[in-house]
DNA sequence: CTGTTAGCGCATTCAC
DNA sequence: GTGAATGCGCTAACAG
C-alpha cells in the first residue's frame, strides 16, 4: 500500500539500507546516489513509516497529558499551554479520567511504551506507586499536586493554590465582610481561606461553607439557590473557581441581588472570559500559561538532557481585583 | 528493561510464540500452559510493547484529532465531545494548527501511519487534494466545512450555520430592529444573515459590518469600541460567535450601555457559558456534542465495518431565545 | 562508499 | 498442543 524503503531501493538499484542512510543525510552515502534517491523518494511519495520507527528506535516521539476534561477553561487553557510547548518536537495525545480507574489505564498503558513522557494534571495520589515505577521508565510531570511524595516519580509543576486563597480572602476580609462563605473542596485553596480567617478573627459560620466537588457553572448556579434560600446571608463569597463564581453570579443576579452592592464575589483562576464578565470578576490569577509551558520544557529536557533531577516549581499566583468584589456597606 | 513475550516465555519453559497465543487467548493452547503463562505474565507485570503491536497490526490503535486550538469553547467543548465518543476503544491524539502549513504537517504525519483515523476541525480546503489521498488511506471526518467536494475524502458533520445565522437575525428583526449590524466572517453564517436581512428588505449600512478573522473575547473587545465610535450605532448585533458577543458586550456595557435595552445582542454556538452570563445570552445552539459524537461513531464505523460509504450529515440549528436581544424601543 | 546481516517485540503462518 | 520460521519497516553494526 504505502511506499516503503523497500520500494525506493529497487526502483533505485541500491540496497534498502543504503536508501536508508540516504535519507537521513549519513555523511558516508555518495552525494550523487543520495540525489538520486531522494528524487525517486520524491517521485514516489515516500513518507516513513511511524510505526517501524517507533519500534526501531524504541520510541514514540509522543507526550502522553493526561487531564481530566476539557469542558473547565482551567483545564482547556492550561492544556492547549502544555500542547503549545511541545507540539513542535512531540505529539501530543490527550487522555481524559473520570475517576481513578481511567487513570490507572493510562498508566498501564504508558507502561506499554506507547508515550515517551506524561503530564499528569492533578493525578490521584492514590497511584503513587505506580507513577513511581512508571518514572522509572519515562520522564513524568504532575500539575497541581502538591504532595512532595510525588517528586520521586516525577517533577511537580504548580501554582501557591493556599497563598491564592488566602489573598482573595483577605482582600474580602479587607473590603469589611464579616460574613463570608466558601464554595468548592480543593484542600490548597480552602487552607489558604481558613488561614486568613484565622488571621483576622472572623468567625467561620458553617452556613456559609459549601464544601464539595463543586467546578462547573451548574454547580455554582445551584448553591446561588441554597445561599438565596439563607435567612442571614454572606455578603462575600470566595469560590473555588471562575465557574463556580459566574455560576452563583447568575442565580445571584436573577432573583435581584447586585453584584458587588449586595454580595462580593471572588473567583480563583482567572480564566480567559472572567474579564469579561458582568461585573468583571475579581479572581486569582495562576498562570496557567506558564505552568503549561513549564511542565512542556521539562519534560523535553528529560528527554534530551538525559534525566536531570526532578524538579519542584511553585508560582505565585497574582490577586486580581475587578468590581466583582466592594467595600462592606452596611 | 520492559519485559518481554521472550523473558516470560524462558520462565515458562515454552516458547515465545505459545506465549504470544496464550494471552491472546488462543484456543489451541492448553488450558493448564495457559494458566501457567498467564501467571507467569502478571507476576512479572508484562504489558504488551504497544511499538511492536502497532508495527505488526499496521495499525496504532490511534485516532487524531485535528482542531485549531483550545482556548476557544466551541472547540473545547467540540474536542471534548470527540474524545468522549472516542476514547474507550482508541487512543485520541490531538493536533492544533495555527494555519494552513501546520495541518499539512498533520496530513503527511498521517499518511506516515501514526492514526488510524482522523477527524479535521474546519479543514482547510486547500488541502482537498491531499485529504483526498490521505482518504484512501485512512477513514476521514471533516466537522464544520461545507463543502459537499470533500466527501470524496471522507465523511461531513456539521451543523447548518447558514440556518443559524439566518435565525438569530430573524429574530432580532422580528423584535423591531432595522438598524442591524454584523461582527465575524464565516461565509455560511454571514450568508444567513444576508438571506435574513434580504427577505426583511432591511437595508444594509456598511458600517455596522465588521468582517474579519474575529472569534476571540479579545476581538469583540475591540469591535465594541468601534462600535462606540460611530455617530450613529446599531440597535442589534448578530456575532459569530458567543466569546465575541460577550467581548463585545464587556465594553458596551463599561461604557454604560445597556443590554439588551441600549442594544440587542445576539451569539452563536450556545457555548456552556452562554446561558450564566450578565445578561444570558441569546445565541444559537449547534449541538458540538452530537457533532462530536456522531463524527467518533463515524469513525469507529469506518474502522470497523469494512468502509461503508462516506455520509454528509447535517444537523439543524436551534435558536436559544435569551435576554440579551430584546423588542427595540424607539 | 555500499551491501549484508541482524534485530526491535510481536503475531501468524506452517510443521511437528 | 507446541515449536520453528517468517515478516511488519526500519536502523545500525559490521563487512567488503
Amino acid at each position: 500500500m504505502a511506499v516503503s524503503l523497500k520500494d525506493i531501493a529497487k526502483k533505485a538499484g541500491v540496497h534498502v539500507s543504503t536508501v536508508s542512510k540516504a535519507l537521513s543525510d549519513n555523511a558516508e552515502i555518495n552525494i550523487d546516489t543520495k540525489r538520486k534517491i531522494k528524487k525517486i523518494a520524491d517521485e514516489l511519495n515516500y513518507v516513513p513509516n511511524y510505526r517501524a520507527q517507533a519500534l526501531v528506535n524504541q520510541k514514540t516521539k509522543t507526550i502522553g497529558v493526561v487531564v481530566p476534561y476539557l469542558n473547565n477553561f482551567y483545564y482547556s487553557e492550561l492544556t492547549q499551554a502544555i500542547k503549545d510547548g511541545i507540539q513542535e518536537d512531540y505529539r501530543v495525545s490527550l487522555y481524559s479520567k473520570d475517576n481513578i480507574e481511567e487513570e490507572f489505564k493510562h498508566i498501564k498503558a504508558f507502561k506499554s511504551g506507547e508515550v515517551d513522557g506524561a503530564v499528569f494534571v492533578w493525578a490521584f495520589l492514590e497511584h503513587i506507586d505506580e507513577f513511581k515505577e512508571l518514572g522509572k521508565q519515562i520522564p513524568l510531570v504532575f500539575i497541581g499536586n502538591h504532595q512532595v511524595e510525588l517528586t520521586k516519580a516525577g517533577s511537580i509543576v504548580r501554582c501557591d493554590l493556599q497563598e491564592g486563597g488566602y489573598q482573595l480572602t483577605k482582600h474580602i476580609i479587607e473590603l469589611g465582610h464579616k460574613k463570608i462563605g466558601y464554595i468548592g473542596n480543593e484542600f490548597q485553596r480552602y487552607q489558604g481561606f481558613l488561614q486568613a480567617m484565622k488571621e483576622f478573627k472572623i468567625p467561620i459560620n458553617n452556613d456559609f461553607l459549601f464544601l464539595g466537588p463543586y467546578d462547573l457553572f451548574e454547580a455554582g448556579l445551584n448553591i446561588g439557590k441554597e445561599i438565596i434560600e439563607l435567612s442571614e446571608k454572606p455578603t462575600g463569597i470566595v469560590c473555588i473557581n471562575d465557574e463556580v463564581a459566574i455560576g452563583a453570579a447568575s442565580t445571584l443576579i436573577k432573583e435581584g441581588f447586585k453584584i458587588p452592592e449586595d454580595i462580593s464575589i471572588g473567583g480563583n483562576d482567572n480564566t480567559d472570559f472572567s474579564k469579561y464578565y458582568n461585573p468583571p470578576l475579581t479572581s486569582v490569577r495562576i498562570s496557567k500559561k506558564k505552568v503549561g509551558l513549564k511542565a512542556a520544557e521539562i519534560i523535553k529536557n528529560k528527554l534530551n538532557d538525559d534525566i536531570p533531577e526532578n524538579q519542584l516549581i511553585i508560582y505565585p499566583p497574582q490577586l486580581i481585583k475587578r468590581e466583582s468584589t466592594a467595600v462592606f456597606e452596611n
